[in-house]
DNA sequence: TTGAAAGCGCTAACAG
DNA sequence: CTGTTAGCGCTTTCAA
């Protein structure tokens, strides 16, 4: 191990290949990452060069490459939860689209906190990445200011905003097929022109356009929606089954079918329905905005809408690749698992 | 928005924030990053600077700092995949725990590949991080190996290492336990004698010990397990689904009662159960080394096991806050959702 | 109490 | 084809 060239507890430099290659760093630094032919190195000492860097176990140093250009190539991407298979292939599928253009992705979970969302944008700023997605984000134009004021492209996911692109998927039409499916799974159990029951979910642009999509449908099959019959709870699956008790209190028997926005929400759902006994021995029919394979061959009576995760990160690094756009919403279809 | 002095497309520095105050850059950077009191500079300055970066919306670049000094305050970890509770709620809890200690957590997602592994341990040794932490990693040693030469610190969790400490479920014990409880479930509708089915698992440390907590249960109870009932055949579902039904083709019958190691091969076996029909109207009891409570909520016949997840981490960052130690294991009990 | 100056490891501009 | 030099933004002696 020829290390006389570097001093002992610190890493190896450049410089410390320089001299153990007889070469400048320059031809060092240009030799590791790539700009070697543009300057016409020889191949001889190219080859020298990565054959001592790969003995000595030398690995580059980003925080002092990136503070010298001007791109980190660094991106940053901000998630709400790890709790279910939305985000989860979210995440995966953004990691591994960001490694495919040679940037790092840094990934952090907001735990739906919106303090702990800005706090993280902060840091990955500080971080000096290139690009934020905001995904799922409580309050994705705070984020998007904050960007702006440091001059860093921010871009929207699953949740829009205002001041920012944003790729969704398309909640309106996806609940409006869903609620479609629901009705015609339930007809024969469900009192003719009773509506479903809306689960779950907190008052933002995609429950919103859920709910209408979930009004559409019945209008479209000439049934009226009572209001009461939307509990727009939150994602929280105690919420969920606390007010599916209140309601039963209140109005006693319970729609035979029903709408729930999240596997999140779902399990508030079935843990009411097992409990209480409600339902007896005919469970209602439920359809679920969201997708667990799971779930999906374990159970007879959900049916599970998925959304297009590959499409939306396909549109997403569009956006990436090209110039900064300005803010519009790219709206995906959803999708069933046949 | 007195920017004057700072050029157009740049970022603000501390050097545009001591113009701005009219205090030196040292001072501005003490104050922003709390040596001040140290330096004993005058609460009135101290706000003043304060004051100014915050309307400045000024952010610290860490790229800089952490090139200047020793520590980059980044805590890095590799996981497989971002598809179920354990690993989601292992990484949950790694970031806000890394927060809290003032790390900055990089979390990157490896899809089980040795060769990826490989080239994200190399990436956040690149990127600087102090500690690195290998969670569930195919091959532990070779990425402790990496860091070492590197000066890094590393950690190995949920799969352990020979060249750094670990901390890991008690997978013997756990499936002992399991197995127990499964035997226990399904002795009315076994063959008396008749030993469980063991479904999942690629030949690692983990399942080793997983089967040999559930040939453990199965000696303790009296019962010969044939090595045909162990089905290690990897986390893919569809290759559990094959598996099973290989050895129905083969044996005819298959036991009652099975050990399934986690929710992946899990979908597996209740498609194939599904669909062929196996079971008729009797469907096996299955006890699952893994826990998602939707699933726990939505069967009735299904035994969860559930790693402790906290008491993990808390082992973890124990010895990350403590001096570096030799390997060693540290094996942390499993639990039952009750 | 405070400031000037050096330098972390790398890259890019400018000379040969 | 290759080397010298300056400087990215910050922290840390050292000097005042």
């Amino acid at each position: 191990m020829a290390k006389e060239s570097k001093a002992p507890g610190r890493r190896m430099t450049i410089y410390d290949l320089a001299t153990l290659s007889g070469a400048s760093p320059t031809a060092v630094s240009s030799v590791l990452n790539g700009t070697w032919k543009k300057r016409r190195i020889s191949v001889a000492l190219a080859e020298r060069i990565t054959r001592i860097a790969d003995e000595q176990g030398y690995a580059l140093n980003m925080q002092a490459s990136g503070l010298r250009r001007d791109k980190s190539h660094l991106i940053g991407m901000i998630v709400p939860k790890y709790d279910n298979r939305y985000f989860g292939s979210i995440v995966e599928k953004f990691e591994s689209m960001a490694r495919d253009r040679g940037l790092f992705p840094i990934v952090t979970c907001t735990q739906r906190d919106s303090e702990l969302e800005i706090q993280a944008a902060r840091a990955m700023i500080a971080h000096q990445v290139d690009c934020l997605i905001a995904t799922g984000a409580t309050d994705p134009d705070r984020i998007t200011e904050i960007c702006a004021a440091a001059g860093v492209r921010s871009l929207n996911l699953d949740l829009p905003g205002r001041l920012a692109p944003s790729v969704i998927s398309d909640n309106r039409g996806g609940a409006n097929a869903l609620t479609q499916r629901i009705l015609a799974a339930s007809a024969g159990d469900r009192v003719p022109g009773q509506p479903l029951l809306y689960v779950g979910g907190r008052p933002d642009h995609n429950t919103t356009e859920r709910i209408q999509g979930f009004r559409d449908a019945h209008s479209e099959a000439g049934i009226a929606v009572d209001d009461t019959m939307i509990l727009a709870t939150g994602y929280a699956p105690e919420k969920a089954e606390r007010a599916l008790g209140e309601l039963a209190a209140k109005h006693g028997k319970l729609p035979a079918a029903m709408f729930v926005s999240s596997t999140i929400p779902l399990e508030g759902v079935i843990r009411w329905i097992k409990a209480s006994g409600h339902f007896g021995d005919c469970p209602p029919h439920i359809g679920c905005f969201d997708w667990d394979p799971l779930v999906s061959v374990l159970t007879e009576n959900i049916i599970m809408l998925r959304q297009d995760v590959p499409g939306m990160l396909q549109e997403l690094f569009k956006m990436i690749d090209s110039e900064p756009a300005d803010a519009r919403v790219i709206e995906v279809p959803t999708l069933f698992q046949e």
